[in-house]
Order: structure tokens, then sequence, then C-alpha cells
DNA sequence: CTGTTGGTTAAGCATGCTCTTTAGTATCGT
DNA sequence: ACGATACTAAAGAGCATGCTTAACCAACAG
């Protein structure tokens, strides 16, 4: 069930680097143009434009060119389906610890029963 | 707000291999011993044990040695902490997508009245 | 037409990641 | 004590990442 996606790998991938979650943090102000995601960041135009690219090859930006400016913009999509991921496994382990803490209260209440009846 | 924890790195980046995503799911089952953990694994020992260490530097397990055993946790700290995260993007980008709704009902029904008094 | 703006391509380089093999070191069962 | 088990440590091959600089191109502005 989980991990149906190939595409988790570079989602998971592009949002290691802090530089690109910070353009994904931008664009969730809205989109943005190649120049303006690069302005605040530390580094050349074709460095923003290597992030942007993974970011895009991992679904989680479209952009589109319109006479020279390049425009991008937020996939929620992808976000979604990365958050759900992480949210089916949490699950995974939440519905793991109620039945260990049903085993628990099940066992554990015959045990003080005996511990009563012995005392 | 966003981006306060710098292992927010690390935790993506452990999440990015589909090997250590499949260590992460079988771990939210129940604890596993290393050896458990490499069994269903196409890869020798050792790349499994570094697969580990990147998935203990995240904080996502935790583990303990008893005897020659050595017994591995999900933490499901840093889970949520990353859930938390896509969660504020997304959160963000929703509340935008909210006020330019918003904005589009105000100055598109004030159009519709001047095109019905142009008309 | 010419210069400027906004973006793009390519090459190169340092570093990091994933896996391997080899060679260990502790335990545990008998 | 001795072999088997469970892990660990070290080193290296090979490819991926994250930058840089140096060109280059296409669209507008005058």
């Amino acid at each position: 069930m989980l991990n149906q996606q190939p595409s988790l790998d570079l989602t998971f991938q592009a949002l290691a680097d802090p530089t690109r979650r910070a353009m994904v943090e931008r664009l969730t102000q809205g989109s943005a143009t190649v120049s303006e995601l690069a302005q605040p960041l530390p580094m050349s135009l074709p460095a923003v434009m290597q992030h942007l690219a993974v970011l895009e090859a991992s679904g989680l930006v479209r952009s589109r060119k319109v006479g020279r400016v390049r425009t991008c913009q937020l996939d929620i999509q992808v976000l979604r389906e990365t958050e759900r991921w992480l949210n089916q496994a949490r699950l995974g382990w939440d519905r793991r610890m109620d039945r260990l803490g049903a085993f628990l209260h099940a066992i554990q209440l015959p045990q003080r029963q005996e511990d009563d009846t012995d005392s």
C-alpha cells in the first residue's frame, strides 16, 4: 500500500536541500519568476536554475515561460502525496501502539487479579 | 516560522532512499534487529548498517544493543516534525488560495455590476 | 540597430552518497 | 574451548550533487 510512487525518491530528495525548501516556502506565498526566486539566495543564477530543475523533476513545481520571463508555481498535488506517505507511516505506528496498549491492558488486569488473589 | 530545524535536511535526505523508506515502513510494524531489517533487502549487511546510520543520524530511528543483537525502533517525533513542515507549507498555499478566491470574488461581483450598468 | 534584461547551456571541480569486499570483534550455544 | 552468529570497521570503486565561471540566446526598450 505504501511506497507506490517512484517519485517519492525525487520529492524527498528535492526537499532535502534547504535552498530548495526555501524556494518551496517562497512559492507557497504565490508564483514567482526565476529572478525573484534567486534574489534572496546566496548563489549564482545557474545554481538556482539547477535547483529549480530538481524541483520540477519531482513535480513539486511547474513553470511556464512567457516572453523571456519564466514564472514558477507550486503543484500542491505532489506535496499532498508526500504528506500522505508520512501520515500513513505514522498511522501504522499509531495503530500498532493501540494494539500494544490493548494487549498490555488485557494481560495486565488478569495479572493484577492474580496478584490480588495471591496476596 | 517554517524551516527552524536543521535536521529537516537529514530527515528528508534519509527518506529520499527507497531502501531506507522500506526500513521505516518495516519499523512501523514494530521494532526489529539489524538482521531482520536486512533480510528482505537485496544488499550486503554493511550496506544496511550504513542506511541505518543515516536513519539514526536523522533521529528517525533509535537503536540499542543487547548482547550481540542491536534492536531498532522508530522515533515518531521526527516523523511528526517532518509531517508538520509539509503541512505548514501546504497550509500556507491553502490560505493564499482562500485569499485569492475571496479577492476574485470581491472584484468580480463589482465588475459584473459595471458590466450590467454598461450594457 | 544596439544595449540591457532574464534566462539558459556547458564545462569543470570538489564533495558526498551507495554499495562492495575484506577483515575484524564481541557474544552465544554446546 | 570452539565454532557459529550478529554485527562492526575500514577502504575503495563509481556515480550523483551542488556549486562555480564563461559563454550564449532571445525578447524587449530606446
